[in-house]
DNA sequence: TTTTTATACTGAACATAGTTCAATACACGA
DNA sequence: TCGTGTATTGAACTATGTTCAGTATAAAAA
């Protein structure tokens, strides 16, 4: 025999993360409890631990599962055969939207990084960074056809590439987290942010 | 009677703040217990809070303490009569260098920020966030004084000083939390970071 | 139909947190 | 020496993630 599935209650991998998911619009991290996520499904917190072996790898699927969307919508962006200048501002502008419309799931990945902290092992979360390198690629493409185009001021691809991911994350992250900062109104902020960096790489 | 001090143990709130600052230098937040700091100075856990309120006083307080520091760097670098946009890059210069310095002083003030996470509260740590805001003033003020010898681009002082603020605080809390990525070589990356913000924002 | 068996599931228990508080120890004035 | 007020204790409370011996169940076997 291989299977003995189908029983009443049969709790799925899915149910689980679907669970995860809804409780994570409203909680953050720490207040999504396993217990939580249990008694919502109603089963019993072992159970959760048949299909995911700790709590990081229930949030990292659900991470990996956002971050394909922002991936897709990266993608498509780079695709267009715009201006690659004018895509790069597009591909920026969709990151900071995609980062406020996933406050939690953006944290995760790329705020709490799990272990974040000085001297700690370098964790290599493979699994969970994969989603993000994946993003980064897309726009690392971008820059690279400005470089082709001759359009930037600076040589290195990637030097480029990293100065706009960091500058967009750490916009995304403080809009996220420091909601008491008085902040210029979003949008404005939002395009000047944008406007800077463009301005700052361009021939 | 109004004191009845010296004890053979007297454990005062500055032990605390000592010890605590020791372990902070090699472990997380998480990673400093109360239990920890109380074996570490040889009293109990419950004499802690006798001194703080609770575990986030006694990291707020060292936040205060370490943010100080900074504040007295920027401002050093404010009252410079140099170039104004030199003096800008410098400080930009210097706040990287700070957060880097101090990894977890630096992430609990501005990217863990308690209650981290949507739909919570304010929080409006007071006492926490006012080292933040100070440091913000004086490159808000390095930003003005650019903005009076007509260097900027752009007309709003709040708008290119946040952009700053945030760009650099990206760059920053990337480089603590995800060791992991393949970043350029560190130096390298910040001088280009800063030479792609003060482009962006001269004239 | 009854028995066996593999597996899904349970829920009490463990370790560790932050935090509280009644009980205790102690220094010092009387 | 005693009494008093305070500093200190450490067990206990709640809550977390996680484990695992035990239980229930559905399918296969008899």
């Amino acid at each position: 025999m291989k299977r003995t599935r189908k029983r009443a209650s049969d709790f799925s991998r899915d149910e689980i993360l679907d669970t995860a998911r809804s409780l994570f619009v409203t909680h953050n991290y720490d207040a999504v409890t396993i217990r939580k996520i249990a008694a919502e499904i109603g089963c019993a917190p072992g159970t959760i631990y048949l299909h995911f072996a700790d709590k990081a790898e229930i949030f990292g699927t659900l991470c990996e599962e956002t971050f394909s969307k922002l991936s897709q919508r990266l993608a498509a962006i780079a695709d267009d055969d715009d201006d690659p200048l004018e895509c790069l501002r597009r591909a920026g502008r969709a990151y900071i939207a995609f980062g406020l419309e996933h406050p939690t799931h953006y944290l995760i990945t790329f705020v709490m990084a799990k272990n974040s902290g000085p001297m700690e092992p370098p964790a290599e979360d493979d699994q969970l960074l994969e989603a993000g390198t994946r993003c980064f690629g897309h726009l690392r493409r971008m820059v690279q056809r400005c470089a082709d185009e001759h359009a930037l001021r600076i040589a290195s691809v990637d030097e480029v590439s990293q100065v706009l991911w960091t500058s967009l994350h750490g916009l995304v992250s403080l809009l996220i987290t420091h909601c008491g900062f008085p902040f210029v109104e979003q949008s404005r902020l939002i395009e000047r942010q944008l406007d800077v960096l463009m301005q700052g790489i361009r021939a």
